[in-house]
DNA sequence: CTAGGGTTAG
């Protein structure tokens, strides 16, 4: 009967809420009887369990008796296997404050959630620490050290600790093999590799992911068909490789000739499909799928977030709450969740999702923060976004380019340019949004000269203006009135300009009366959308305010004729 | 117990 309650506990996707009453539920009936180390054992052979409830049974057998150091270094192992770094670390100071003697179960697993998190500090004082105790001699903790500095990019330190190993297994080897890689050393990983006594597949994987990152294809393909020994992993990092550098077709082929998938196969097509914008292939992949996990749903709520399908991307969300689908969203999923309100300008939405993290017990992190600034900041909640942006962990490119844009659109040009000063002099390189971001704040002020000189610092910083910038520049230019200016800007274009550049300077000649350009402006947007009412319109308005009004009248005859209605003006701001 | 292949925001 208690098994089963427990069971029956463990196996339901829980929000913290409903954890926190079972919890309540379970404190004051009979699983008092429990010794922790039934449930312990229990624990570890049920692998169909949430996270989140296994930390309340933690927190449980804290209230009923102290847990002993085994239990302790279980529910460390547990974590840290779970994905829950943060929380496995904790742990284990917490389980050091008691005055308990950390297991070597407990202390690998803990060096190897700091490896994960890039957590320094705390794995250099767990090392100092596994010298005072004297387990020095574990190949365990001495392999997860090696680890834990290749992980933090340290290699002379992996390499000693390495070197004075007694004993080593293949694990051992294969952390150094990584730490040369992400050093970018191939040639001394290959040098390795021939020294290693007992190879695995892991070790070959990791070689060839070496090669797909490097980025030569070629010299990837010949790795992969020399391989000895190979399994799923191996084709997942090949057709991995090929998409991130950009060649979905030759993922493809591959994908098609494997014999057999699993899930990371399929998100990783899916996210090649989403990052080279063709969302129907990926959406067909995401639909043959058998079993979709969370990480599935992620990448293809993300793949319409950031391909401009906000709304199928909320409907997809809807979907998996609803649909009787069974799995619980994380931050990864909000992230993209709030970005596709953003996009839809949908505060309430936005609002609602907030909610919604605290019903969940979700933690709050940098991805999920830098969203919600956006979000804010879109809708004019400007002081919410700053506060998101001073609480962030990491301010990266990301976090300043969202915060440079919110001002920008609120008016506050001065605080984007400051912000975009204190990045550079944080050393992070300035991005293409980053720019439009800025370009956007002098467009807004009129400050034409600074903009113009912004817009040609682009190249200084290695940064390729897009047809976005060009089109914020024209329609800084052209505000001010400098319309020849604008049209040469905009001649010089090495890409074919869009509508957003042309209909740029439409609008400015609208502003100034200017038929000359406007003519010119116009005619590229009508052969572009000949659909879109508004640029025959902008055009008409421009010959009436200059006195041609039989000109005027035969455009306004001639959209009449196309049956073209003039579509009713919209908002972003306005929710559907 | 320690190693490789998956999703994340402008």
């Amino acid at each position: 009967m208690l098994v089963h309650t427990l069971k029956s506990f463990l196996s339901n996707q829980l929000t913290i809420k409903q954890a926190k009453q079972i919890h309540a539920q379970i404190l004051i009936s009979s699983l008092n009887h429990l010794q922790p180390l039934f449930v312990h054992r229990f624990l570890l052979s049920t692998s169909n369990y949430s996270t989140i409830a296994y930390l309340y049974v933690q927190q449980i057998l804290y209230h009923l008796q102290k847990p002993d150091a085994f239990s302790w270094g279980c529910t460390v192992r547990f974590l840290s296997q779970h994905g829950q770094f943060e929380e496995a670390f904790s742990l284990y100071v917490k389980m050091q404050k008691l005055g308990l003697y950390p297991t070597t179960h407990a202390i690998s697993s803990a060096l190897r959630s700091c490896a994960r998190t890039g957590g320094k500090m705390g794995g250099i004082s767990i090392h100092a620490q596994v010298h005072r105790y004297g387990v020095c001699n574990c190949v365990f903790v001495q392999t997860a050290l090696v680890d834990l500095y290749t992980k933090l990019a340290d290699m002379d330190t992996a390499k000693r600790v390495f070197d004075e190993m007694p004993e080593k297994n293949v694990v051992s080897w294969n952390s150094i093999l990584s730490g040369h890689l992400k050093a970018g050393n191939l040639l001394e990983a290959r040098r390795v590799l021939d020294e290693i006594p007992k190879k695995n597949a892991i070790s070959w994987n990791t070689i060839l992911s070496g090669y797909a990152k490097m980025g030569n294809m070629d010299q990837m393909l010949l790795f992969f068909q020399q391989m000895p020994e190979k399994n799923l992993a191996s084709w997942n990092t090949l057709i991995s490789g090929y998409v991130e550098h950009g060649e979905i077709e030759s993922a493809r082929s591959f994908f098609d000739m494997m014999h057999q998938r699993n899930n990371v196969t399929w998100i990783i097509m899916i996210a090649g499909y989403s990052k080279c914008g063709d969302v129907k292939s990926a959406r067909e992949l995401f639909d043959k799928m058998r079993k979709k996990d969370l990480l599935a749903f992620n990448a293809m709520i993300s793949c319409y977030a950031q391909n401009s399908q906000a709304k199928e991307a909320l409907k997809l969300f809807d979907e998996m709450l609803t649909a009787g689908v069974g799995i619980q969203p994380d931050g990864v999923t909000l992230a993209s969740v709030i970005s596709a309100c953003s996009q839809l300008g949908e505060l309430r939405f936005g609002s609602w999702i907030e909610s919604y993290i605290n019903k969940l017990g979700i933690q709050m992190d940098d991805h999920m923060a830098t969203a919600l600034i956006d979000l804010y900041a879109k809708c004019g909640n400007i002081d919410k976004a700053y506060s998101l942006f001073h609480g962030l962990r990491k301010k990266d490119v990301v976090a300043y380019s969202a915060m440079i844009l919110g001002c920008a659109i609120n008016g506050k040009a001065v605080d984007a340019i400051t912000l975009f000063q204190r990045m550079v002099d944080a050393h992070i390189q300035p991005n293409l949004a980053t720019f439009s971001g800025l370009l956007t704040a002098y467009n807004h002020t009129g400050l034409v000269e600074e903009g113009y000189q912004c817009f040609n610092s682009m190249k200084d910083n290695g940064v390729v203006p897009s047809t976005d910038h060009y089109a914020i520049m024209v329609g800084l230019l052209g505000r001010a009135g400098r319309l020849e200016d604008a049209y040469k800007l905009i001649k010089s274009m090495p890409m074919k300009p869009h509508t957003g550049v042309w209909g740029a300077l439409l609008l400015a000649c609208s502003l100034h009366d200017n038929v000359e350009f406007g003519e010119i402006a116009a005619q590229h947007c009508f052969e572009l959308e000949p659909g879109t009412a508004g640029y025959y319109s902008l055009l008409a308005n421009i010959y009436a305010s200059v006195g041609r009004w039989s000109d005027a009248t035969r455009l306004r005859k001639n959209m009449e004729r196309k049956k073209l209605a003039k579509v009713p003006g919209c908002s972003w701001t306005e929710s559907a």
